[in-house]
RNA sequence: GUGGCUGUAGCUCAGCGGUAGAGUCCUGGAUUGUGAUUCCAGUCGUCGUGGGUUCGAAUCCCAUCAGCCACCCCA
C-alpha cells in the first residue's frame, strides 16, 4: 500500500459532525453584524509580503517569525495573510471605496500563522473580522464592543470578560516609551532575556509579560493611560460612557497592549476563562495611522478580529449545540419499495423539503439511522405502501405514526 | 523556538521481550412491519515512521514525525 498523506501540522479538518455547529455560529454572527449595518467584503488570502511588513510592523512577532512567506513563479514575495485588516485597508485604498464616505465591513476566512499548535491555536485558523473605515469614533469603537457583547448574548455565552484600554496617540506613546525605557533601564537586573531584547525594539510589549518574577516591577512601571494627551483622553472617557450606557461591565486593563504596531487609542479584548491558555476570543482596536502607512490618505478606523475556533470552544462550554436536521428520513424494505422510496423522496424535495434516503433492508436498523440523522419524521415505505401509493409517516420525536396519501404527508411535514 | 505527557482496530483503551487483544461502533445475516432485545459472522490492523540491541521487539535504546497541554505569542 502506498503511504497515506496527512494534513499539514496545525491545519485541521472540520468534519461533518461539527459543521452544523460552525454553520449555526456563522449564521448568528452574520445576522448580528448585519443588524449594525456591516457589509461583507472578501479579499485574497495571498498578499504581497510587503503589505504585512509595512502594515503590522517589522519587529512584531507575527512578521518576524510567524508568517508563511514564499516566492511565486515570478520571484515576487508573497505571504499567506496572518490577519485580515491589512488586506482590507489595502483594498480600500486601491479601489478608493471610501470616496463616498465611511464604510462598515466584515469578512470571514482562514488566516495563517506558523506557531506551535495547542488548544485554541492552529496554523490555519478562522476569523471573523470587522472594520469601520473612516470613522473617528469613539462611537464606532463602542459600537463594535457592544455588537460583540450582543453576539455573546445571542450565543448564550455569559462567562466572558471585557478588557479595555487606551494606548494613546503616537505622541503619547513616544513620551511614555521614553519613560518606560528609562524605568526598565533602572530595573534591568530584573528583566528576563526576552524583555531585554524588547527593551531595544518594542518596550511596550514588556508590559504584557506574564513572567511572575517581573510582575511586581511591571505593576509599578509608568502607565501610558496616565499620560494620555487631551484628545485621546477624551476619546477614552467618551468610550467608557457609551459602554456604561449599554450596560456593559468592563475592566480597564492598563497593561492591555496589542501585538501589532498599527493600533492607537482604543484597544479591547474579550476573554473566556473556560477555554485554556489561549483565552482571547476577540480583540481589536483603533488604527488611525494604518491608511497612511500603506500609502493611502489619512483615514481613521477601528476594527477587531474574532477567532472562530476559540469562540466555538467558549460557546460549546456554555452549552450551545447544533446538528443537521433534515425534514424526513425515508426507510424502505420489500418488493418495489426501493423504487417507490426513491420517487417519494424526489417528490418531497420538489415541495422544498430536505429528505434523506435510507439504505433499505432491515427496518430496525434503518429506524436507528433515521433517529441518528436528526430528522423529525421517518417516512416508512414497505410492500403495502409501495402497492397503495400511500406512505407511513412516523413522528420520531413523539412516536406517533399514521398512513396517509403522499400529498397529505408533504403537508404534515411542511 | 522551549518544556512535560502521549501515539496499538473507525472510536475508547489493555498488552510492556515469545506467533496481535477487549469493549464499543459499524457492516452482513437470523428473528421481529418499526428506533429495543437476543443470536451468528465480519473488519486480517505497515502496534506513528526509520534505525539499533536481541535467537526473537508493540514491548528495551536512539532518532524522527504527529497529537495534547503549558511557555511564548495572539484571535
Amino acid at each position: 500500500m502506498t503511504a497515506k498523506i496527512q494534513s499539514i501540522r496545525g491545519m485541521e479538518d472540520v468534519l461533518p459532525d461539527r459543521s452544523a455547529l460552525w454553520q449555526k455560529f456563522e449564521d448568528t454572527v452574520r445576522e448580528v453584524f448585519e443588524q449594525y449595518g456591516y457589509c461583507n467584503i472578501r479579499t485574497p488570502v495571498l498578499e504581497p509580503t510587503a503589505l504585512f511588513v509595512r502594515g503590522l510592523g517589522e519587529v512584531t512577532d507575527i512578521v518576524e517569525k510567524e508568517m508563511y512567506v514564499f516566492d511565486d513563479r515570478n520571484g515576487e514575495s508573497l505571504a499567506l495573510r496572518p490577519e485580515a485588516t491589512a488586506g482590507i485597508v489595502r483594498s480600500a485604498i486601491e479601489h478608493n471605496f471610501l470616496y463616498n464616505g465611511p464604510m462598515r465591513v466584515w469578512t470571514v476566512g482562514p488566516m495563517f500563522r506558523y506557531e506551535r499548535p495547542q488548544k485554541g491555536r492552529q496554523r490555519q485558523f478562522h476569523q471573523f473580522d470587522v472594520e469601520a473605515l473612516g470613522f473617528e469614533g469613539p462611537d464606532v469603537d463602542a459600537e463594535q464592543v457592544v455588537m460583540l457583547a450582543r453576539l455573546w448574548r445571542r450565543l448564550g455565552l455569559a462567562n466572558v470578560e471585557l478588557h479595555v484600554n487606551s494606548i494613546g496617540d503616537a505622541a503619547d506613546r513616544k513620551v511614555h516609551r521614553e519613560k518606560l525605557v528609562a524605568y526598565f533601564g533602572r530595573h534591568a537586573a530584573l528583566l528576563d532575556e526576552d524583555s531585554r531584547r524588547r527593551l531595544a525594539t518594542n518596550p511596550l510589549r514588556i508590559l504584557d509579560s506574564k513572567n511572575p518574577a517581573m510582575q511586581e516591577m511591571i505593576e509599578a512601571a509608568p502607565r501610558l493611560i496616565d499620560h494620555l494627551g487631551d484628545a485621546p483622553g477624551e476619546h477614552f472617557e467618551a468610550l467608557k460612557v457609551l459602554l456604561e450606557r449599554a450596560g456593559l461591565e468592563y475592566r480597564v486593563n492598563p497593561r492591555l497592549v496589542r501585538g501589532l504596531d498599527y493600533y492607537n487609542r482604543t484597544v479591547f479584548e474579550f476573554v473566556s476563562p473556560d477555554i485554556g491558555a489561549q483565552s482571547t476570543i476577540a480583540g481589536g482596536g483603533r488604527y488611525d495611522a494604518l491608511f497612511g502607512e500603506l500609502g493611502g490618505k489619512a483615514t481613521p478606523a477601528c476594527g477587531f478580529g474574532m477567532g472562530i475556533e476559540r469562540a466555538l470552544l467558549a460557546v460549546e462550554a456554555a452549552g450551545l449545540e447544533a446538528s443537521h436536521e433534515p425534514d424526513a428520513f425515508v426507510v424502505h424494505a420489500g418488493e418495489g419499495a426501493d423504487l417507490t422510496a426513491w420517487t417519494v423522496a424526489e417528490k418531497m424535495r420538489d415541495a422544498g423539503l430536505a429528505v434523506v434516503l435510507g439504505p433499505g433492508g432491515n427496518f430496525g436498523r434503518q429506524m436507528k439511522k433515521a433517529d441518528a440523522s436528526g430528522a423529525r419524521f421517518a417516512v416508512i415505505i414497505g410492500e403495502s405502501e409501495a402497492a397503495s401509493g400511500r406512505v407511513t409517516l412516523k413522528n420520531l420525536r413523539a412516536g406517533e405514526q399514521s398512513t396517509v396519501e403522499l400529498e397529505r404527508a408533504i403537508q404534515l411535514l411542511g
